[in-house]
DNA sequence: CTGAGTAGAGAAAAGCTTTTCTCGAGGCCG
DNA sequence: CGGCCTCGAGAAAAGCTTTTCTCTACTCAG
């Protein structure tokens, strides 16, 4: 109580000056100290670190970053935080940003384009430092205005050829190697595809990752077990609906991610359709939930953290880079294979009609 | 392409000064413009739209905020954004704060002391208007320092008798007594709580108002059923299995979270307990997945984009208000059941041991 | 012993807005 | 017709830092 009342009422407000006051030295002298330069003495800078204790003072980071020219902040653009493989990633790329003394500017676009040009209005703005984008699809356009900026970008896979735009390659080709690698050895030779929406590049991208495995294991291509949906779960009742209408559905189902996979499980549940005996499913993304699904899911791999990570370097390296070179890079995000219990030896295909 | 160059390598850099010189009026008059401060007449309002648009300007919201003294950024701290709760409250936030105007700046703390205590900095160095705290334990020594600098707060329940503090006053109660008198018509009088972990006030507050539901129907109270978890699926597992460990276990557990109750339902159906038939199971949240379960939960409902939009207005109510009345209110959040198939009529108790 | 060079610290400028102050031109009333 | 208001707009100050510039007091070499 009246221990923070010691000598603090000379001064109504808190800021640079007050520190300088009390540790008798100049704003200058303080602002080194905080910024650790090296120029000023030890004795000094015990005194201001002492002030600054006892006034519990916090520098203003909008002055700072208006003078210095940096903000300090990155900005991270997810498609949909409610798919849960978006929290751990936004979660990674929190931990490691404030851990390098970085603030985040999330927001999730849902992939909507108008949101999707709020959001870039907000990051030009607050003038971030780079932006993160986990998503897209019809944004590119939107996204040159990052780029026209100069803003330093890091997309999850090759896009724009511009400068200022690092790449996250994610290795869906081997992800997809290797579920269908693992089919393969089970037995099963049918094996159907819910995308996600094809507007989407990295939608189409994992379409393509996996019919260029189905090439390789030779097996066959059948444009009516290409099924189109929007990752979500709903996605995968409609997808595992529209197979099962063809009357007659492949031993296995890959998902273009594991919401999808869970709403094939629950879709198939409910059409008395048994996962794995009749019907193996592999989802792509290990959200934490394929673990508790009945029978908890075989999936693709894919970590959240590890792409936050990749990003921020990414984009640090680019912020913090030399003029000269830009920093830019691509990073290899590598996928693997986690087998559960929603993959099990082929049976013949399987004949509907379902009692619906 | 040539488009964007019309003009615009007079000057390089591209702030209010470069508007007010193609506009041919004062940075004043551009400042005002872009308030719409009315006094700016619609000739010069016009002109000035016109430079904004060509030059595609951004004012720095870092100096805007410095000299009119608010950041318009409001915190948000959840406990665990990957706890798929939150990710639908964060969105809610989000819409809401950006639709106003506001930025919005999230943190997930895990409920760690130190990882607030990091959160509360980065708050006041980014000098937030005021934080929206969807969390709490034993932190509450650290919102003080928010508390103390007169940042408008509010939390979900009552805690802090200071000002500047607003609450959500989460209809708890009401929840479950919905919940317990569902089940009290089904004809269940056994019935055990997996709590979240006791260090959190809120899990307290859950539990305290299951404990009155109990009461207030007359159920038997027992201390072996009411098992402590942490809000995880884990927990959930755990919970019905130190249940089903006392050899005897109730005929209906109620989740203090929809995470603990999906954690039951697998911990169940793996020692083939079969839900709703030998066990009811309730949850609290209804997040999205809990309609997806085997079977589909039956669950309290607490609306996210509810208790966002709540939050959100009033840190608003309080940012904007006038200085003499601080606009510090209660809101209540109600609470709802929603009937769906993990509950069914009683049996007799259930006696194991299970093949575990 | 002198002068060049250096280290440490303060003074002042700069960064981009908003806001207050000031001023001139009209309008209106007595 | 003159003085007082008001309205619209520009000039300038203010907001809180960082960074550059400047100065003083040393150190050290010749």
């Amino acid at each position: 109580m009246t221990r923070l009342r010691t000598r603090t009422n000379t001064r109504t407000k808190l800021d640079i000056r007050t520190v300088a006051e009390r540790a008798d030295v100049s704003i200058a002298t303080v602002s080194r100290t905080i910024n650790s330069i090296p120029t000023v003495s030890p004795l000094l800078a015990e005194r201001v670190w002492k002030a600054i204790r006892e006034l519990d003072y916090y520098p203003n980071s909008q002055a700072r970053s208006l003078v210095s020219g940096r903000s300090r902040i990155f900005g991270l653009i997810v498609p949909e935080i409610t798919n849960p493989f978006f929290p751990e990633l936004v979660q990674g790329f929190e931990d490691i940003a404030v851990e390098n003394g970085y603030e985040m500017l999330v927001s999730s676009t849902n992939n909507d384009p108008g949101r999707m040009s709020v959001c870039i209005r907000r990051m030009l703005e607050r003038r971030v430092e780079g932006v993160a984008v986990m998503t897209f699809g019809v944004e590119e356009p939107l996204l040159q205005q990052l780029s026209e900026r100069k803003i330093p970008l890091v997309l999850t896979e090759f896009l724009l050829d511009t400068p200022h735009v690092s790449t996250l390659l994610l290795d869906y080709k081997m992800g997809f190697r290797l579920g269908v690698e693992h089919l393969v050895k089970l037995g099963h030779r049918h094996i159907a595809f819910i995308s996600g929406p094809l507007a989407l590049h990295s939608a189409r991208t994992r379409r393509e990752a996996f019919l260029a495995s189905l090439r390789e294991f030779q097996l066959p291509i059948r444009e009516s077990w290409m099924v189109e949906g929007d990752h979500t779960l709903e996605a995968g009742v409609r997808g595992f609906q529209a197979l099962a209408d063809q009357g007659e559905i492949p031993t296995s189902i890959l998902c273009s991610n594991d919401m999808t996979a869970i709403g094939v499980l629950k879709a198939a549940y409910h059409a008395h359709v048994r996962v794995p005996d009749d019907l193996s499913v592999i989802g792509l993304d290990d959200i934490r939930f394929s673990e508790y699904t009945l029978p908890p899911l075989t999936t693709i791999r894919l970590s959240g953290v590890e792409i936050a990570q990749a990003a921020f370097h990414a984009l640090q390296a680019q912020a913090e880079s030399e003029k000269g070179k830009d920093g830019v890079r691509k990073y290899p995000i590598s996928t693997s294979l986690v087998v559960r219990e929603s993959t099990a030896p082929a049976r013949t295909i399987n004949t509907f009609p379902f009692p619906r």
